[in-house]
DNA sequence: CGAACAGTTGAAGACGATCAATCTGAGTGG
DNA sequence: CCACTCAGATTGATCGTCTTCAACTGTTCG
C-alpha cells in the first residue's frame, strides 16, 4: 500500500497541535463533562480515563454512542448544541479547547479543510441517528423512516401527486435497513394498512407526509 | 443559537472549493465507480443522481452504508483503500478529485485541520463498523466483539494474567451493544460454556484472546 | 411465449425482549 | 464482626417479532 497519496491523513493522529491550543483539565469519575443540547463552547480531548457519551432518547431510552479513550475526541461541533452528553467512568485528565481558536484558525487558512470537516462531521451525526434507528427501532418504524428520508431529501417525491419514486430495489432497501426482503416487504403491507402509504407499483408509492412522519417517530 | 463561535463549520457545506479543484465526470446507471478494497485515489462529490455505498462482508452477505446524493461526498480516504464499493443507481454526474491535491493543500495550511479531520474519519469507518455489527450479528457475537475491543484498546486488559477489568456497569455494555440487560448476561454464559471467558466477579474476566477473536468474527 | 428476475405471501421456527424472581456484593450502622 | 440494605447482576419462563425457507405472482426482455 503506498504512503504517497494521502500522507495528508496518515500521519500520526494524536491532535497535539489541538491540545496544545487548549488547557488541561481534570473530572473524577461519574461527573457529567457536558449534558445533551447545552451549548457546544468546548472541544474536548481524552488525556486519561474513560468517558462514556451517550444519548437520551424522547420515550427516555438511553443510547451509548461510544466509549472514549485516550487520545479520542468529543464535542465537535456541528449544530451549536451537543447532541450527546458526556460523563467520566474513571477519574479523566482531557484538553479543553475554546471551539472560536478553531474559528480563528479556520479563517488563517483556506477553506477547503473546513469544508470537508463539515461534511464529515455532518455524516458522523447522520450515522448515530441510523445506528440508534438500527438498535432501537421495529421493523415498519424504520421502515417508515427510510421512506421519509426519501421524501425529503432524495428529490423523488413530487408534492403536487404525493408519489414516491423508488430508486433503487427492494434488496438495496432491505440490506441499507439491515433486515430481510420478505420483512421490509410486510412493512410495507402493515403501513399501507395504516393509509400511510399506497402502493402504485414496486417503484411508486403513494404518501401521506403527515402520517408518515408519524409513524416515522418510535 | 448563537453562532459565532462555530462558524467555522456552519458555513453553507457545498464542497466548492474542493469540487474546483477536480474534472466533472459522468456514469451511466448500474456501474461502479470504485471498488471495495481498490487503491483510493480520488474522492468524489455527487454532482447529479443517486449512489449505493455497500460493503460486502466475509460471509457473502452484504450491507448498504448509505445512498448519496447531490453534495454527499464519498472516497474520503483514511486508510489507502476503499473500505466499501460504490455504484451509480442512475445516470450520474460527479466531480472527481485527485487526492494528491488534497495533500499538496495540507502542506499549505497547519496541520490542525488535517489532523481533526483524520479523526473524524476514522471515527466514521468505526460508527460504519458498528452499524454493521448492530445490524448483522447475534448477540454473543456483539458481546464478543466488544470485549475483544476492551481488551485491544482500552488499556484495562493485563496480558500477564489474561484478566480484563470492565470499566463500566452492565448497562452501559448492553446500551451500547443496543441490547437488554438480560441477554448481555446470558451472552457472558454463552461464552462461558465456549471457554472463551470466565468470570471472576462482575468487573474481573479472565479471557481466552485467541478464542474471543474467534468468537467475535460473524 | 417463456425465461429470469423482482417482489409478495404463507408457515415454521429461532432469537431476543420482557417480566418476575432470585442472587451477589459493596456499603452502612448496630 | 455481623446482620441489613439496596443497587447491580443473574436466572427462569413466556411471548412477540423477525428470519428463514418455500411457494407463488408479477414484470421485463429476449
Amino acid at each position: 500500500m503506498e504512503n504517497t497519496s494521502y500522507s495528508y491523513l496518515s500521519r500520526e493522529g494524536n491532535l497535539a497541535s489541538i491540545a496544545s491550543l487548549g488547557r488541561s483539565v481534570f473530572f473524577p469519575s461519574n461527573t457529567t463533562i457536558f449534558e445533551q443540547g447545552s451549548a457546544a463552547k468546548y472541544l474536548y480531548i481524552v488525556g486519561e480515563g474513560v468517558i462514556r457519551i451517550s444519548r437520551h432518547l424522547q420515550d427516555g431510552q438511553r443510547y451509548v454512542m461510544a466509549f472514549l479513550k485516550k487520545g479520542d475526541i468529543c464535542g465537535v461541533p456541528e449544530t451549536g448544541t451537543y447532541l450527546n452528553c458526556a460523563c467520566t467512568l474513571s477519574p479523566t485528565q482531557l484538553f479543553k479547547v475554546n471551539v472560536s481558536v478553531l474559528e480563528k484558525r479556520s479563517s488563517d487558512h483556506g477553506e477547503l479543510f473546513s469544508e470537508l470537516l463539515l461534511k464529515t462531521v455532518t455524516q458522523i451525526r447522520i450515522q448515530q441517528d441510523r445506528l440508534i434507528m438500527t438498535a432501537r427501532c421495529d421493523v415498519p418504524t424504520k421502515v417508515a423512516m427510510f421512506l421519509l428520508d426519501l421524501c425529503e431529501n432524495f428529490g423523488c417525491f413530487c408534492e403536487k401527486t404525493g408519489i414516491l419514486t423508488l430508486p433503487m430495489p427492494r434488496s438495496d432497501i432491505a440490506d441499507y435497513i439491515g433486515i430481510a426482503i420478505e420483512s421490509l416487504s410486510r412493512a410495507l403491507q402493515v403501513l399501507t394498512k395504516q393509509n400511510v402509504i399506497n402502493r402504485i407499483d414496486c417503484r411508486h408509492l403513494n404518501i401521506d407526509v403527515g402520517r408518515l412522519r408519524a409513524a416515522a417517530t418510535p
